[in-house]
DNA sequence: ACTTCATTTCGACGATTAGCTAAATATCAC
DNA sequence: GTGATATTTAGCTAATCGTCGAAATGAAGT
């Protein structure tokens, strides 16, 4: 989870976990999106595949990444569901408002 | 939100707000959870702060610190929603005021 | 005023990180 | 095989980060 949140830390590596979120896509073709070099962008790509964030698919000569929402999700939800419970571990429609949640005054 | 997402990638920090989710506590009362020194508690402490994730209030010569809930919610929920429909823009069955974000991103 | 306690600021240090160019690897087309 | 294309690896630099001890700030208490 600290993978998760290390590589979500990056605002190119959250760009290209939203347009993976579209579609899968190739290196070369998530790379076009921003203006750093390739072994740049490959170097990203290593980071959200040590963080389990997306999947690898070797076709001919190109890689192609998919998003793995599960991961995301897992993380993400986990870590503020602890927090406001609506979003909890494994209730995703609950009746809890997070609105509800203040400071406490205890 | 970049600099929630920044903030939230150090463990140590992530655990601040957790101690902080249940109860508002000084500086020092925090710092003693964690094995490191004062200053470097101090520094995380404004990480957090330039992130607006914990409000400060100087009592004596205590400083309280506060978790911003809203905030954590807002930056965490609102990525999360852009991903998936069921706990972004609209939940079937609630609606948070947190959820209620997101349209097109990119 | 002086001392004590709580916290932050100041420099400094080693580790990590994002970025680059050049080179290596792999796959396809010829 | 040769050449072109896609991606990664290697080696490097500069900036950022987490950490520390020492000093500074601020607010009591004596």
């Amino acid at each position: 989870m600290n993978a998760v949140f290390k590589a979500l830390s990056d605002p190119t590596r959250r760009h290209v976990l939203e347009l993976l979120r579209d579609r899968p896509m190739t290196a070369g073709e998530l790379a076009d999106h921003f203006p750093v070099s390739g072994p740049t962008m490959s170097a990203h790509f290593a980071v959200l595949r040590g963080a389990d964030l997306v999947d690898v698919q070797k076709v001919g000569k190109t890689v192609i990444y998919r998003l793995k929402l599960s991961v995301l999700e897992d993380a993400l939800l986990g870590f503020v569901g602890a927090f406001s419970a609506v979003t909890g571990p494994a209730t995703p429609a609950a009746s809890t408002p997070a609105a509800s949640i203040k400071g406490t005054t205890s």
